[in-house]
DNA sequence: CGGGTAATTGACCCGGGTCAACAGCAGTGG
DNA sequence: CCACTGCTGTTGACCCGGGTCAATTACCCG
Protein backbone atom coordinates (compact mmCIF):
# COMPACT_ATOMS: atom_id res chain seq x y z
CA UNK A 1 0.00 0.00 0.00
CA UNK A 2 1.50 3.12 -1.01
CA UNK A 3 2.27 5.90 1.53
CA UNK A 4 -0.03 9.15 1.79
CA UNK A 5 3.47 11.14 1.48
CA UNK A 6 3.86 9.16 -1.26
CA UNK A 7 0.72 10.00 -2.70
CA UNK A 8 0.38 13.00 -2.02
CA UNK A 9 3.97 13.91 -4.04
CA UNK A 10 3.09 12.36 -6.44
CA UNK A 11 0.41 15.42 -6.92
CA UNK A 12 3.80 17.40 -7.94
CA UNK A 13 6.03 15.12 -9.71
CA UNK A 14 6.59 11.26 -10.55
CA UNK A 15 8.15 8.85 -7.92
CA UNK A 16 10.69 6.14 -8.99
CA UNK A 17 9.63 2.40 -7.35
CA UNK A 18 12.95 2.99 -5.59
CA UNK A 19 11.99 6.57 -4.10
CA UNK A 20 8.60 5.41 -3.02
CA UNK A 21 10.30 2.82 -0.89
CA UNK A 22 12.55 5.03 0.87
CA UNK A 23 9.54 7.02 1.58
CA UNK A 24 8.00 4.27 2.82
CA UNK A 25 11.02 3.14 5.25
CA UNK A 26 10.40 6.88 6.63
CA UNK A 27 7.18 6.72 6.85
CA UNK A 28 7.29 4.02 9.85
CA UNK A 29 4.78 4.99 12.56
CA UNK A 30 6.87 5.96 16.06
CA UNK A 31 4.24 7.37 18.03
CA UNK A 32 -0.02 7.16 18.23
CA UNK A 33 -1.18 9.74 20.11
CA UNK A 34 -4.74 9.94 21.53
CA UNK A 35 -7.15 12.20 19.94
CA UNK A 36 -6.94 15.91 21.45
CA UNK A 37 -3.71 15.61 22.72
CA UNK A 38 -0.49 17.57 22.15
CA UNK A 39 1.93 16.27 19.64
CA UNK A 40 4.14 19.10 20.63
CA UNK A 41 4.00 22.24 22.45
CA UNK A 42 5.41 25.34 21.99
CA UNK A 43 8.21 26.76 23.98
CA UNK A 44 9.51 22.96 23.42
CA UNK A 45 12.35 22.40 21.15
CA UNK A 46 11.72 20.52 17.71
CA UNK A 47 13.68 17.61 17.02
CA UNK A 48 11.62 15.76 14.59
CA UNK A 49 9.89 16.33 11.31
CA UNK A 50 6.87 15.40 12.30
CA UNK A 51 5.22 13.12 9.23
CA UNK A 52 1.19 12.10 9.45
CA UNK A 53 0.81 9.05 8.94
CA UNK A 54 -2.45 8.66 10.04
CA UNK A 55 -5.27 10.81 11.31
CA UNK A 56 -5.84 14.34 11.59
CA UNK A 57 -4.07 16.60 13.37
CA UNK A 58 -3.95 20.97 13.61
CA UNK A 59 -1.12 23.68 14.64
CA UNK A 60 -2.55 26.10 17.03
CA UNK A 61 -1.30 29.30 18.84
CA UNK A 62 -2.83 30.90 22.06
CA UNK A 63 -2.97 34.31 23.98
CA UNK A 64 -2.35 34.85 27.24
CA UNK A 65 -5.72 35.13 27.93
CA UNK A 66 -6.89 31.91 26.16
CA UNK A 67 -8.07 32.93 22.75
CA UNK A 68 -6.82 30.16 21.17
CA UNK A 69 -6.12 30.13 16.65
CA UNK A 70 -5.78 26.85 14.95
CA UNK A 71 -3.31 28.35 12.15
CA UNK A 72 -3.35 25.11 9.86
CA UNK A 73 -5.21 21.45 9.66
CA UNK A 74 -3.00 18.48 9.37
CA UNK A 75 -4.22 15.51 7.53
CA UNK A 76 -2.33 12.30 6.59
CA UNK A 77 0.63 12.70 4.18
CA UNK A 78 1.19 16.55 5.72
CA UNK A 79 4.93 16.75 7.33
CA UNK A 80 5.75 19.94 9.47
CA UNK A 81 8.53 21.82 8.41
CA UNK A 82 10.94 21.07 7.53
CA UNK A 83 13.83 22.29 8.62
CA UNK A 84 12.54 23.58 11.61
CA UNK A 85 15.46 22.28 14.02
CA UNK A 86 16.92 25.28 13.10
CA UNK A 87 15.22 27.07 15.19
CA UNK A 88 15.50 26.77 19.07
CA UNK A 89 11.82 26.60 20.10
CA UNK A 90 8.64 25.66 18.86
CA UNK A 91 6.00 28.89 18.09
CA UNK A 92 2.97 26.77 18.30
CA UNK A 93 1.71 23.70 19.54
CA UNK A 94 0.40 20.89 17.69
CA UNK A 95 -2.47 19.01 18.74
CA UNK A 96 -3.79 15.79 17.83
CA UNK A 97 -7.77 15.98 16.12
CA UNK A 98 -8.36 11.99 16.35
CA UNK A 99 -6.20 9.43 16.87
CA UNK A 100 -2.91 10.19 15.54
CA UNK A 101 0.23 7.85 13.71
CA UNK A 102 2.93 10.34 13.66
CA UNK A 103 6.14 8.90 12.16
CA UNK A 104 9.15 11.10 13.61
CA UNK A 105 11.71 11.65 11.20
CA UNK A 106 15.37 12.28 13.11
CA UNK A 107 17.52 15.17 11.09
CA UNK A 108 19.81 12.03 10.10
CA UNK A 109 16.91 10.40 8.36
CA UNK A 110 15.68 13.12 6.54
CA UNK A 111 18.91 14.50 5.06
CA UNK A 112 19.82 10.88 3.75
CA UNK A 113 16.48 10.67 2.00
CA UNK A 114 16.86 14.47 0.62
CA UNK A 115 20.25 13.72 -0.60
CA UNK A 116 19.95 10.60 -1.74
CA UNK A 117 16.79 11.02 -3.43
CA UNK A 118 16.70 14.06 -5.61
CA UNK A 119 13.22 14.26 -6.73
CA UNK A 120 11.65 14.04 -3.64
CA UNK A 121 14.19 16.19 -2.19
CA UNK A 122 12.17 18.79 -4.55
CA UNK A 123 8.85 17.30 -3.96
CA UNK A 124 9.59 17.76 -0.27
CA UNK A 125 10.34 21.44 -1.08
CA UNK A 126 7.57 21.91 -3.29
CA UNK A 127 5.15 20.55 -0.25
CA UNK A 128 6.38 22.61 1.71
CA UNK A 129 5.71 25.84 -0.23
CA UNK A 130 2.05 24.88 -0.90
CA UNK A 131 1.47 25.14 2.94
CA UNK A 132 3.10 28.79 3.20
CA UNK A 133 0.34 29.53 0.72
CA UNK A 134 -1.94 27.70 1.98
CA UNK A 135 -1.05 29.99 5.41
CA UNK A 136 -1.58 33.16 2.84
CA UNK A 137 -5.03 32.08 1.66
CA UNK A 138 -6.31 31.49 5.40
CA UNK A 139 -5.08 35.05 6.03
CA UNK A 140 -7.07 36.36 3.07
CA UNK A 141 -9.87 34.38 4.69
CA UNK A 142 -10.00 35.46 7.74
CA UNK A 143 -9.38 38.93 6.80
CA UNK A 144 -11.71 39.46 4.18
CA UNK A 145 -13.94 36.75 3.70
CA UNK A 146 -17.70 36.81 5.59
CA UNK A 147 -18.45 33.75 7.96
CA UNK A 148 -20.65 31.73 5.11
CA UNK A 149 -17.67 32.32 2.59
CA UNK A 150 -15.07 30.80 4.98
CA UNK A 151 -16.34 27.95 6.31
CA UNK A 152 -17.60 26.63 2.42
CA UNK A 153 -13.50 27.74 1.53
CA UNK A 154 -12.56 25.78 4.58
CA UNK A 155 -14.85 22.39 3.61
CA UNK A 156 -13.77 22.83 -0.40
CA UNK A 157 -10.18 22.87 1.07
CA UNK A 158 -10.01 20.01 2.95
CA UNK A 159 -11.99 18.17 0.74
CA UNK A 160 -9.42 18.93 -2.45
CA UNK A 161 -6.62 18.27 0.26
CA UNK A 162 -8.59 14.83 1.24
CA UNK A 163 -9.11 14.02 -2.20
CA UNK A 164 -5.39 12.70 -3.94
CA UNK A 165 -4.56 10.41 -0.64
CA UNK A 166 -7.30 8.39 -1.07
CA UNK A 167 -9.53 9.87 1.96
CA UNK A 168 -13.07 11.17 0.01
CA UNK A 169 -14.72 8.73 -1.46
CA UNK A 170 -17.10 10.15 -4.52
CA UNK A 171 -18.30 13.31 -3.17
CA UNK A 172 -18.42 12.88 0.36
CA UNK A 173 -15.34 12.28 3.02
CA UNK A 174 -15.24 12.27 6.76
CA UNK A 175 -14.87 15.25 9.03
CA UNK A 176 -13.38 14.72 12.63
CA UNK A 177 -13.79 18.68 13.09
CA UNK A 178 -16.20 19.61 15.81
CA UNK A 179 -17.60 22.95 14.96
CA UNK A 180 -15.43 24.43 17.82
CA UNK A 181 -12.23 23.42 16.11
CA UNK A 182 -13.87 25.64 12.99
CA UNK A 183 -14.37 28.37 14.58
CA UNK A 184 -11.31 28.09 16.24
CA UNK A 185 -9.37 27.64 12.86
CA UNK A 186 -11.84 30.59 11.41
CA UNK A 187 -11.60 33.45 14.01
CA UNK A 188 -15.57 32.88 14.87
CA UNK A 189 -17.63 31.61 17.90
CA UNK A 190 -19.01 28.02 17.44
CA UNK A 191 -22.85 29.40 17.90
CA UNK A 192 -21.85 31.10 14.63
CA UNK A 193 -20.34 28.57 12.86
CA UNK A 194 -23.55 26.35 14.19
CA UNK A 195 -25.72 28.42 12.63
CA UNK A 196 -23.42 28.85 9.19
CA UNK A 197 -23.58 25.32 8.73
CA UNK A 198 -27.34 25.29 9.09
CA UNK A 199 -27.32 28.07 6.56
CA UNK A 200 -24.98 26.16 4.06
CA UNK A 201 -27.19 22.83 4.83
CA UNK A 202 -30.07 24.95 3.55
CA UNK A 203 -29.04 26.18 0.64
CA UNK A 204 -28.09 22.72 -0.52
CA UNK A 205 -24.42 23.36 -0.71
CA UNK A 206 -23.11 20.43 2.30
CA UNK A 207 -24.66 17.49 4.24
CA UNK A 208 -22.98 17.23 7.53
CA UNK A 209 -23.44 14.91 10.25
CA UNK A 210 -21.86 12.49 12.65
CA UNK A 211 -18.46 13.45 10.98
CA UNK A 212 -19.00 12.83 7.94
CA UNK A 213 -19.41 15.64 4.69
CA UNK A 214 -20.94 15.31 1.47
CA UNK A 215 -21.00 17.79 -0.79
CA UNK A 216 -23.62 17.85 -3.61
CA UNK A 217 -22.25 20.04 -6.08
CA UNK A 218 -18.38 20.90 -5.75
CA UNK A 219 -18.92 24.01 -8.29
CA UNK A 220 -20.99 25.29 -6.42
CA UNK A 221 -19.36 25.30 -3.05
CA UNK A 222 -16.37 26.73 -4.47
CA UNK A 223 -18.75 29.32 -6.37
CA UNK A 224 -19.95 30.33 -2.71
CA UNK A 225 -16.53 30.24 -1.46
CA UNK A 226 -14.56 31.78 -4.17
CA UNK A 227 -12.47 29.24 -3.89
CA UNK A 228 -9.43 29.96 -6.51
CA UNK A 229 -7.75 26.53 -6.72
CA UNK A 230 -4.38 28.34 -7.98
CA UNK A 231 -3.04 28.55 -4.11
CA UNK A 232 -3.25 24.53 -3.55
CA UNK A 233 -0.53 24.54 -6.93
CA UNK A 234 -1.44 21.47 -8.08
CA UNK A 235 0.34 19.80 -10.52
CA UNK A 236 -0.32 15.95 -11.56
CA UNK A 237 2.20 14.16 -12.97
CA UNK A 238 4.74 16.66 -12.52
CA UNK A 239 4.59 17.83 -16.78
CA UNK A 240 5.58 21.59 -15.14
CA UNK A 241 8.85 20.35 -14.29
CA UNK A 242 10.20 19.31 -17.73
CA UNK A 243 8.26 22.74 -18.72
CA UNK A 244 9.96 24.68 -16.18
CA UNK A 245 13.79 24.07 -16.95
CA UNK B 1 28.26 49.28 3.69
CA UNK B 2 26.93 45.90 5.04
CA UNK B 3 24.12 44.75 2.83
CA UNK B 4 20.40 44.47 4.99
CA UNK B 5 20.24 40.81 4.14
CA UNK B 6 23.65 40.33 5.54
CA UNK B 7 22.52 42.14 8.76
CA UNK B 8 19.29 40.25 8.86
CA UNK B 9 20.86 36.43 8.74
CA UNK B 10 23.81 37.69 11.47
CA UNK B 11 20.13 37.72 13.49
CA UNK B 12 20.41 33.93 12.47
CA UNK B 13 24.53 33.01 12.56
CA UNK B 14 27.67 34.60 12.45
CA UNK B 15 28.67 34.86 8.45
CA UNK B 16 32.55 35.15 7.33
CA UNK B 17 33.61 38.09 5.20
CA UNK B 18 33.58 35.58 2.86
CA UNK B 19 30.02 34.91 3.25
CA UNK B 20 29.17 38.39 2.98
CA UNK B 21 30.90 39.35 0.16
CA UNK B 22 28.86 36.61 -1.56
CA UNK B 23 26.03 38.46 -0.34
CA UNK B 24 26.66 41.75 -1.63
CA UNK B 25 27.43 40.48 -4.94
CA UNK B 26 23.95 38.81 -5.06
CA UNK B 27 22.35 42.11 -3.41
CA UNK B 28 22.60 44.29 -6.87
CA UNK B 29 19.97 45.91 -7.39
CA UNK B 30 18.16 44.88 -10.87
CA UNK B 31 15.17 46.62 -11.19
CA UNK B 32 13.84 50.01 -9.24
CA UNK B 33 10.12 50.35 -9.13
CA UNK B 34 8.28 53.13 -8.40
CA UNK B 35 5.75 53.40 -5.41
CA UNK B 36 2.08 51.65 -5.71
CA UNK B 37 3.36 49.78 -8.33
CA UNK B 38 3.09 45.96 -8.17
CA UNK B 39 6.35 43.90 -8.76
CA UNK B 40 4.76 40.77 -9.65
CA UNK B 41 1.19 39.92 -10.15
CA UNK B 42 -0.68 36.77 -9.32
CA UNK B 43 -0.85 34.29 -12.40
CA UNK B 44 2.73 34.90 -13.16
CA UNK B 45 5.44 32.61 -13.56
CA UNK B 46 8.28 33.12 -11.00
CA UNK B 47 11.49 33.08 -11.95
CA UNK B 48 13.28 34.82 -9.74
CA UNK B 49 13.89 35.19 -5.93
CA UNK B 50 13.07 38.63 -5.38
CA UNK B 51 15.60 40.18 -2.56
CA UNK B 52 14.45 43.86 -0.87
CA UNK B 53 17.13 46.36 -1.14
CA UNK B 54 15.38 49.20 -0.44
CA UNK B 55 12.36 50.17 0.31
CA UNK B 56 8.94 48.56 1.48
CA UNK B 57 6.89 45.75 -0.39
CA UNK B 58 3.50 43.77 0.68
CA UNK B 59 2.32 40.53 -0.90
CA UNK B 60 -1.29 41.00 -1.75
CA UNK B 61 -4.08 38.85 -2.61
CA UNK B 62 -7.57 39.81 -3.63
CA UNK B 63 -11.34 38.73 -4.46
CA UNK B 64 -12.93 38.35 -7.55
CA UNK B 65 -15.40 41.71 -6.04
CA UNK B 66 -12.10 43.69 -5.20
CA UNK B 67 -11.83 42.72 -1.35
CA UNK B 68 -8.17 42.83 -0.74
CA UNK B 69 -5.80 41.48 1.75
CA UNK B 70 -2.33 42.30 2.73
CA UNK B 71 -0.74 38.75 3.71
CA UNK B 72 2.88 40.37 4.70
CA UNK B 73 5.16 43.25 4.69
CA UNK B 74 8.99 43.47 2.91
CA UNK B 75 11.51 45.26 4.61
CA UNK B 76 14.89 45.50 3.12
CA UNK B 77 16.52 42.77 3.63
CA UNK B 78 13.57 39.96 3.05
CA UNK B 79 13.02 37.89 0.40
CA UNK B 80 10.60 36.28 -1.01
CA UNK B 81 10.11 32.48 -1.56
CA UNK B 82 13.52 30.70 -1.83
CA UNK B 83 12.14 27.95 -3.65
CA UNK B 84 9.28 29.93 -5.70
CA UNK B 85 10.62 28.54 -8.97
CA UNK B 86 9.04 25.25 -8.01
CA UNK B 87 5.38 26.48 -8.58
CA UNK B 88 4.12 27.08 -12.26
CA UNK B 89 2.49 30.32 -11.28
CA UNK B 90 2.51 33.19 -8.56
CA UNK B 91 -0.66 32.32 -6.04
CA UNK B 92 -0.53 35.92 -4.87
CA UNK B 93 0.37 40.02 -6.14
CA UNK B 94 3.31 41.70 -4.81
CA UNK B 95 3.40 45.32 -5.02
CA UNK B 96 6.11 48.35 -4.13
CA UNK B 97 4.79 50.27 -1.20
CA UNK B 98 7.80 53.27 -1.33
CA UNK B 99 9.94 53.33 -4.15
CA UNK B 100 11.38 49.81 -4.17
CA UNK B 101 14.81 48.36 -5.54
CA UNK B 102 14.59 44.63 -6.13
CA UNK B 103 17.67 42.32 -6.72
CA UNK B 104 15.73 39.61 -8.96
CA UNK B 105 18.25 36.59 -8.10
CA UNK B 106 18.53 34.02 -10.61
CA UNK B 107 18.14 30.36 -9.81
CA UNK B 108 21.64 30.27 -10.25
CA UNK B 109 23.19 32.88 -8.62
CA UNK B 110 20.56 31.79 -6.05
CA UNK B 111 22.20 28.06 -6.25
CA UNK B 112 26.12 29.38 -6.23
CA UNK B 113 25.46 31.28 -3.23
CA UNK B 114 24.18 28.20 -1.07
CA UNK B 115 26.42 25.41 -2.54
CA UNK B 116 29.68 27.35 -1.81
CA UNK B 117 28.05 28.88 1.40
CA UNK B 118 26.57 26.68 3.89
CA UNK B 119 26.15 29.24 6.64
CA UNK B 120 24.28 31.37 4.48
CA UNK B 121 22.54 28.50 2.83
CA UNK B 122 21.44 27.35 6.58
CA UNK B 123 20.79 31.24 7.96
CA UNK B 124 18.41 31.53 4.26
CA UNK B 125 16.36 28.40 5.63
CA UNK B 126 16.24 30.25 8.75
CA UNK B 127 14.83 33.16 7.62
CA UNK B 128 12.20 31.66 5.60
CA UNK B 129 11.22 29.59 8.71
CA UNK B 130 10.65 32.84 10.29
CA UNK B 131 8.76 34.34 7.04
CA UNK B 132 6.46 31.12 7.96
CA UNK B 133 6.10 31.68 11.30
CA UNK B 134 5.81 35.61 11.11
CA UNK B 135 2.44 34.19 8.57
CA UNK B 136 1.07 32.02 11.49
CA UNK B 137 1.39 35.12 13.96
CA UNK B 138 -0.75 37.03 11.07
CA UNK B 139 -3.71 34.51 11.18
CA UNK B 140 -3.70 34.46 15.51
CA UNK B 141 -3.51 38.09 14.84
CA UNK B 142 -6.26 38.36 12.38
CA UNK B 143 -8.47 35.71 13.73
CA UNK B 144 -8.43 36.83 17.87
CA UNK B 145 -7.07 40.20 18.64
CA UNK B 146 -9.12 43.29 18.63
CA UNK B 147 -8.81 45.98 16.53
CA UNK B 148 -6.36 47.72 19.01
CA UNK B 149 -4.34 45.10 20.35
CA UNK B 150 -4.08 44.10 16.24
CA UNK B 151 -2.52 47.56 15.31
CA UNK B 152 -0.65 47.46 18.05
CA UNK B 153 1.29 44.84 17.24
CA UNK B 154 1.73 45.35 13.90
CA UNK B 155 3.91 48.00 14.63
CA UNK B 156 5.63 45.98 17.11
CA UNK B 157 6.65 43.45 14.70
CA UNK B 158 7.88 45.95 11.95
CA UNK B 159 9.56 48.14 14.36
CA UNK B 160 11.63 44.50 15.44
CA UNK B 161 12.16 43.81 12.47
CA UNK B 162 13.55 47.09 11.32
CA UNK B 163 15.87 47.11 14.09
CA UNK B 164 18.42 44.73 13.01
CA UNK B 165 18.72 46.28 9.46
CA UNK B 166 19.53 49.65 11.37
CA UNK B 167 16.20 51.40 10.15
CA UNK B 168 15.21 52.57 13.50
CA UNK B 169 16.58 55.91 15.29
CA UNK B 170 16.47 54.90 19.43
CA UNK B 171 12.23 54.53 20.00
CA UNK B 172 11.35 55.65 16.66
CA UNK B 173 11.59 54.71 12.67
CA UNK B 174 10.05 55.67 9.30
CA UNK B 175 6.42 53.78 8.51
CA UNK B 176 5.61 54.18 4.68
CA UNK B 177 2.16 52.66 5.40
CA UNK B 178 -1.10 54.60 4.75
CA UNK B 179 -4.08 53.36 7.16
CA UNK B 180 -5.42 51.93 4.32
CA UNK B 181 -2.41 49.76 4.06
CA UNK B 182 -2.95 48.73 7.79
CA UNK B 183 -6.67 48.24 7.36
CA UNK B 184 -6.04 45.61 4.26
CA UNK B 185 -3.46 43.84 6.26
CA UNK B 186 -5.39 43.55 9.50
CA UNK B 187 -8.95 43.19 8.33
CA UNK B 188 -9.96 46.23 9.19
CA UNK B 189 -11.19 49.10 7.63
CA UNK B 190 -8.99 52.61 7.22
CA UNK B 191 -12.01 54.61 9.07
CA UNK B 192 -11.43 52.00 12.06
CA UNK B 193 -7.58 52.20 11.60
CA UNK B 194 -8.01 56.01 11.96
CA UNK B 195 -10.19 55.40 15.22
CA UNK B 196 -7.75 53.06 16.70
CA UNK B 197 -4.64 54.82 15.77
CA UNK B 198 -6.31 57.72 17.78
CA UNK B 199 -6.95 55.47 21.06
CA UNK B 200 -3.51 54.40 20.48
CA UNK B 201 -2.28 58.16 20.62
CA UNK B 202 -4.44 58.98 23.39
CA UNK B 203 -3.02 56.44 25.24
CA UNK B 204 0.36 57.50 24.97
CA UNK B 205 1.39 54.47 23.39
CA UNK B 206 1.98 55.60 19.96
CA UNK B 207 3.30 58.63 17.94
CA UNK B 208 2.52 58.70 14.44
CA UNK B 209 2.57 61.32 12.14
CA UNK B 210 3.88 62.46 8.45
CA UNK B 211 5.04 58.15 8.13
CA UNK B 212 7.40 58.48 11.35
CA UNK B 213 6.13 56.50 14.29
CA UNK B 214 7.79 56.66 17.76
CA UNK B 215 7.19 53.69 20.46
CA UNK B 216 7.69 56.10 23.59
CA UNK B 217 7.50 52.71 25.71
CA UNK B 218 8.06 49.62 23.57
CA UNK B 219 7.19 47.39 26.52
CA UNK B 220 4.00 48.49 27.35
CA UNK B 221 2.73 48.69 23.60
CA UNK B 222 4.10 44.90 23.64
CA UNK B 223 1.75 44.08 26.46
CA UNK B 224 -0.64 46.11 24.64
CA UNK B 225 -0.34 43.69 21.86
CA UNK B 226 0.18 40.49 24.21
CA UNK B 227 3.19 40.28 21.57
CA UNK B 228 5.44 37.31 21.66
CA UNK B 229 8.60 37.90 20.51
CA UNK B 230 9.09 34.30 20.18
CA UNK B 231 7.78 33.83 16.87
CA UNK B 232 10.20 35.94 15.41
CA UNK B 233 13.17 33.69 16.26
CA UNK B 234 15.57 36.06 16.99
CA UNK B 235 18.94 34.03 17.68
CA UNK B 236 21.76 36.76 18.03
CA UNK B 237 25.16 35.66 17.45
CA UNK B 238 24.19 32.24 16.21
CA UNK B 239 24.99 30.69 19.82
CA UNK B 240 22.58 28.51 19.34
CA UNK B 241 23.83 26.55 16.39
CA UNK B 242 26.15 25.18 18.56
CA UNK B 243 24.06 24.29 21.17
CA UNK B 244 21.58 22.55 18.74
CA UNK B 245 23.59 19.89 16.93
C1' DC C 1 -28.29 4.66 33.33
C1' DG C 2 -24.88 8.40 34.21
C1' DG C 3 -21.67 11.77 32.81
C1' DG C 4 -19.41 14.28 29.39
C1' DT C 5 -18.82 16.30 25.08
C1' DA C 6 -20.91 18.43 21.00
C1' DA C 7 -24.79 20.63 18.78
C1' DT C 8 -28.64 23.80 18.94
C1' DT C 9 -31.58 27.68 20.17
C1' DG C 10 -33.09 32.24 21.90
C1' DA C 11 -32.46 36.96 23.55
C1' DC C 12 -29.66 40.57 23.51
C1' DC C 13 -25.44 43.38 22.57
C1' DC C 14 -21.23 45.51 20.59
C1' DG C 15 -17.01 46.00 17.75
C1' DG C 16 -16.30 47.37 13.73
C1' DG C 17 -18.49 48.36 9.00
C1' DT C 18 -20.80 51.75 5.76
C1' DC C 19 -21.67 56.02 3.74
C1' DA C 20 -20.74 60.56 3.08
C1' DA C 21 -18.81 64.84 3.82
C1' DC C 22 -14.79 67.46 4.65
C1' DA C 23 -9.96 68.90 5.87
C1' DG C 24 -4.95 68.77 5.21
C1' DC C 25 -1.18 68.60 2.41
C1' DA C 26 2.01 67.46 -1.51
C1' DG C 27 2.91 67.81 -6.06
C1' DT C 28 2.00 70.09 -10.67
C1' DG C 29 1.47 73.39 -13.92
C1' DG C 30 0.65 77.98 -15.15
C1' DC D 1 2.86 82.48 -5.89
C1' DC D 2 -1.47 80.48 -6.45
C1' DA D 3 -5.03 77.43 -8.08
C1' DC D 4 -5.99 72.73 -9.02
C1' DT D 5 -5.94 67.85 -8.26
C1' DG D 6 -5.69 63.81 -5.83
C1' DC D 7 -4.51 61.22 -2.21
C1' DT D 8 -4.64 60.51 2.85
C1' DG D 9 -6.54 61.37 7.09
C1' DT D 10 -10.71 62.71 10.06
C1' DT D 11 -15.35 62.93 11.64
C1' DG D 12 -20.30 61.93 12.31
C1' DA D 13 -24.52 59.20 11.97
C1' DC D 14 -26.18 54.99 11.55
C1' DC D 15 -26.21 49.84 10.90
C1' DC D 16 -25.18 44.82 10.96
C1' DG D 17 -22.46 40.53 11.21
C1' DG D 18 -21.16 38.03 14.48
C1' DG D 19 -20.32 37.80 19.69
C1' DT D 20 -22.10 36.70 24.48
C1' DC D 21 -24.64 34.28 27.83
C1' DA D 22 -27.33 30.73 29.18
C1' DA D 23 -30.33 27.08 28.73
C1' DT D 24 -31.57 22.75 26.28
C1' DT D 25 -31.12 18.85 23.60
C1' DA D 26 -28.73 15.27 21.18
C1' DC D 27 -25.04 11.77 21.24
C1' DC D 28 -21.50 8.66 22.80
C1' DC D 29 -19.52 5.27 25.62
C1' DG D 30 -18.68 2.60 29.35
Amino acid sequence: MTSALALRLEEFTRLSSDDRAAIHKVSKVTRVIPARRDVIREGEKPQHVHLMVDGWACRYKTLPDGRRQIVSFFVPGDLCDLNSYLLKEMDHSIAAITRLSVADISRNDMEDLTSRHPRVNQALWWESLVHASIQREWTLNIGQRTAYERIAHLLVELFLRLRPIGLTQDSSCDLPLTQTDIADAQGLTAVHVNRTLQELRRDGLIELERRRLRIPDLERLMQAAMFNRNYLHENHDGRHLDSNE
